[in-house]
DNA sequence: GCAGCTACCGAAAAGGATTTCCACAAACGT
DNA sequence: ACGTTTGTGGAAATCCTTTTCGGTAGCTGC
């Protein structure tokens, strides 16, 4: 017979309230209104029932817990594409909205797999979760998970193709108005528009917000609207064929910062100063390529952890019975460097 | 009064194995045995409470199972700084291993903060996960959560400082050798070393390795090891110096791909071809840095998913009562562009 | 001294799934 | 025909916490 606590390791047994009413010498019943604040308890009886529990450094299982009360303090949070550098900031910052372990998260990536999500889903179900945030790794719509789930859902950064479902995302739209409004407002008036794969809907919102916003001002775009990769090397491409065309630029709003450090590389390798001759204006506002840059790039910052808040509190209100339905844009914000 | 299903979107109440057994007319006990693949069913009861289970989609209460069971199937994902780019990878390798829903792991966020860690510790416990994953966000060790938790625990990318603990972490000086054979194999002979902030293990160990290769192969480093901060900035400036003291250099290895950039940008300067003339490897292998470098930047990946998926078997082994203890290190890898 | 009151504490049930054990029936062997 | 085995199904206990309800002791007022 192998001896477990040879090691020395022998973990400590969680202790559970019997343990405590135990020691306290009272029933389980009374342990629980003192550790709760629930009245019906003597002063003197409550304090030996809270050294108990201090010495036995108990807590309460969340599972008995939860069980009872049909809540367990716990959502899904399910992504499509955890790799993808925009779910992290919210999560973050629904990580942040669930406060000090009042509320837990489940991480789920689905790799972009519907079958996988599903199974996700269940899981998540099974595990009673009180609510689900899903986090897409685009802003193109995404099918929705179905109206007959048992808890409320939250979209985030993709809304959900029904409009029945909430979704919370960012206003492409206006954050392309705010960088070309930013741009005018700074004396700019030839200003070209380089962004990303035209088959995403950002770019195309972007570019909506840009160019209604210039034609508000009365100025044109200088060449068309320029989609291509979300990359620096079409960015320093897309910039020479411009520069060649359209000499007499002097800004350009880039679709995302990749895009922008490959700009700003062709137009160094030009000598264009940045910004004295040409401004640059970036779009993610992430950091290890915005502020490497030379000079620092100035860039729309999509308030991702304000998203991730937002969504969180969303589902908290669904959860307290308020629950809402479209689409809610949250305003992008221009950060100046 | 209000009614509640005015909107039309009454949720549907989650089935329990009462209603299933009810619908198929037998007791919970033998529903349960049906679902679960035990005897003592006949083989037309099993199809009939199948059949029920399917219609009312049941799926059994993971909370009143763990409850009975002692096990949840859930972990708890502990990390210090999810802001940092060495966590998600980890994060996504530990979720891979986790299987599809089998079990599931808590997101946490301790935001460097010492209490809020110890908060989220506790609620973890409460929520009885089996085991936890601490995912650190520098190599250094950091402090242990102490032996006498009841679950097993097992330190990723950070080791803890105490040797009882299990940690698995990357072998950065093994891959500093790695980086310099692999400079030496393709002919190099006058390799430089431009890395980051001293005040980081990475820098150190990943510094310690390149020089024993070198020392090995009986080659000097050129200069000294130049220190400074991660930054594209501090790669340019590093390597101005470097060409002005040592023109001779063929290589530089650097401690990650942003100072690699950063020494790219000033070879391009100054006309210094790259790799035909100077070759230039980075770390990290972080791809938005990497593949849009010109050329394509050749760099060490720390196999990080690999490294969460190797902490989150670890973890199961403990469970299954097999506890290691002590620093496990993982190979890197080169990923050559 | 007795009805009635308050203050405190404990027994019991509830929540959902699993497992052990017992009961019952049918089939078998002698 | 009777004891025995085998095959099925159900009752009850278990996990842990919370809440409801009932009970006891001590006290007041008459």
């Amino acid at each position: 017979m192998v001896e477990q606590s040879m090691d020395g390791q022998a973990r400590p047994r969680r202790s559970t309230l019997t343990d405590v009413a135990k020691l306290a010498g009272v029933s389980p019943s009374t342990a629980s209104k003192a550790l709760n604040g629930r009245s019906h308890v003597r002063a003197e009886t409550r304090d030996r029932v809270l050294e108990a529990a201090r010495q036995l450094s108990f807590s309460p299982n969340s599972l008995a817990r939860g069980l009872l009360a049909g809540r367990t303090g716990t959502v899904g949070l399910l992504t499509s594409d955890l790799e993808g550098r925009f779910v992290i900031p919210i999560l973050m910052g629904a990580e942040d909205a669930f406060g000090e372990g009042a509320v837990n998260g489940f991480l789920c990536d689905a790799r972009g797999d519907t079958i996988r999500e599903q199974h996700h889903v269940q899981a998540l179900l099974s595990r009673q979760v009180d609510g689900l945030i899903v986090v897409g790794s685009r802003t193109d719509p995404r099918p929705s998970l179905g109206q007959d789930l048992p808890v409320p859902v939250v979209y985030t950064y993709a809304p959900s193709e029904d409009p029945q479902d909430l979704s919370v995302v960012c206003d492409n739209v206006g954050a392309g108005r705010l960088a070309i409004e930013h741009l005018i407002s700074s004396g700019r008036t030839r200003i070209a528009h380089i962004t990303g794969d035209p088959g995403y809907g950002a770019s195309q919102e972007r570019a909506r917000g840009a160019l209604a916003a210039l034609a508000e001002a009365g100025l044109p775009v200088v060449g068309e609207v320029r989609f291509g990769t979300w990359s620096e090397g079409w960015g320093r491409a897309a910039s020479a064929m411009l520069l060649d065309r359209h000499p007499e630029v002097d800004a350009i709003f880039c679709g995302s910062d990749q895009v922008a450090r490959g700009v700003m590389d062709t137009l160094r390798e030009r000598d264009r100063a940045v910004p004295d001759d040409i401004a640059v204006i970036g779009f993610d506002n992430w950091t290890v390529l915005s502020t490497n840059a030379r000079p620092p790039l100035t860039s729309i910052d999509m308030n991702l952890q304000e998203l991730g808040r937002t969504a969180a509190q969303a589902l908290f209100d669904a959860l307290d019975g308020s629950p809402r339905s479209g689409v809610e844009a949250l305003p992008c914000r221009l950060v100046i460097r």
